[in-house]
DNA sequence: TAAATAGTGTCTCTGAGACATTATATT
DNA sequence: AATATAATGTCTCAGAGACACTATTTA
């Protein structure tokens, strides 16, 4: 432990600033939509070494004029293709294990996007082969012994252990938060509403008691004029609602495991 | 939008590196304690400009060879002088406004540390002014627009938003897990564990469901033998408890302010 | 003996699980 | 008519707020 230990505090230019190569920092994106009542997840192939042939998080180098935020809102448009964005970003964490890249140190500060049923990453994107992954073709529960993967593909870098995190922060943001609001288009029906949370966590809340906790939840859902469209085996039409102000859940949404948990 | 994009699934070399300069990468600390029944951040004076004489979060460069995580520990050994540390390390998030330093563009990874009591920290560590500041003396909940701030210390750099997201991530992380006893000795009585969430939430929780919840949560407490120390105004001594094996609450505790909360 | 503190008893109300019923639509 | 879906009714139980009470220790 030497006497003058460089601390962000003091400047750099005090102390030696060759100890301290420079780092690459970079975003990284888990962009999630529900597509045919699947939650999935955008994922590119890479062309080159490392990693050739594998599949990884959208995300780029951050610029010198840029912060996080405004570095991954721009990969979002630019991977997306979408001009305005109606869903939501926030960071998740970043990792920086010197290793993760096997030639240069890279430090990614990985974030994490909601959006409505976005389009195929086709047209206006680069030109790199990109599509939407189910999530559970992804992350599949394999058995971590098991040499047989059955299709699965390999995520570059350490890029499966930020999709299981980023997966993680959505299904308790949607516990807590309003954010499921945000799969969904602007006005939607309870039953589209539900169909996210299934889509997200995987498993079906209690129909009955997610009606009552969302009516109940102040300012939750507003009623809008009219009704849904048909569903396809019958029924009544459902009544059409659209997103409050609020952005809390008081009392929180719960999911059905969660008692199980830990 | 250039139609090759530079991301972090695509190596550096491809590209052109020049314009993408290097990025100091630190950590930076909010190490919480409770002290004298006040919850205290560990702050440190600094000595040369940009914001020479203004407080700050102790933090450091992280070595070539460390993650956040590990160059997160080193400095929280180093500034605490404590050699076996019993409490609780984690990532918050990363700052990365480009202007946050005022000449070089440093991205901070800041991280939150919770510890039980720890010693001033005057010997063993370095040459810098150090002291524990009461959360309530840097954080006040002054008007923003008035400029008499009452012997309140100015912050260095953005460390007060981080101060303030720290905060509000342990106020938040003691709800719905057991860290609240990383704050208090191995072998402790339910009214300090009380005396913990009322110093960190700054409002005392109802003690009757205090009392009620903590004993009802799986493992979060087990009994151990004895009583703790006599009260200075009379009164039984209490049971000592040590902590559980659990890390997760269900339910969670509960903030008495919570319920207007957003 | 007065005062402070530790710990328990218990009533009430909210909210979540569970099961059931009614209403409205499609085929 | 049969079937699927939307929405509501309501019983029960767990947990949280609130208030009261007993027991133990110091000053």
């Amino acid at each position: 432990m030497s006497t003058q230990t460089p601390t962000s505090d003091q400047h750099p230019d005090n102390y030696d600033a060759a100890k301290y190569p420079s780092v690459f920092v970079t975003v990284d994106l888990a962009i999630f939509t529900i597509r045919h009542g699947v939650l999935s997840v955008l994922l590119i192939e890479r062309d080159d070494e490392p990693y050739a042939g594998h599949w990884a998080l959208p995300g780029g180098f951050i610029e010198p004029d840029e912060d996080a935020g405004t570095a991954a809102w721009r990969e979002l448009h630019e991977e997306t293709g979408v001009e305005q964005f109606s869903g939501h970003l926030e960071q998740l964490r970043t990792y920086s294990e010197p290793k993760r890249d096997p030639r240069h140190r890279i430090v990614s500060i990985a974030h994490v996007a909601f959006a409505p049923n976005l389009p195929e990453p086709t047209a206006g994107s680069d030109a790199r082969s990109a599509r939407w992954w189910a999530i559970e073709d992804v992350l599949t529960d394999r058995d971590p012994t098991s040499e047989d993967n059955g299709g699965v593909p390999a995520l570059a870098f350490d890029h499966e252990q930020i999709l299981r995190d980023a997966l993680e922060r959505v299904r308790s943001k949607i516990e807590y938060t309003t954010l499921a609001t945000q799969f969904v288009d602007e006005e939607f029906t309870l039953p589209e509403l539900y169909r996210v949370y299934t889509a997200v966590w995987g498993e079906e809340p209690h129909k009955r008691n997610f009606v009552r906790k969302v009516l109940a939840a102040e300012d939750f859902v507003v009623k809008a004029a009219g009704k849904g469209d048909a569903s396809p085996g019958g029924g009544p039409r459902a009544q059409l609602y659209k997103a409050g102000t609020a952005t809390v859940l008081q009392p929180a949404m719960m999911r059905p495991s969660l008692g199980k948990r830990d």
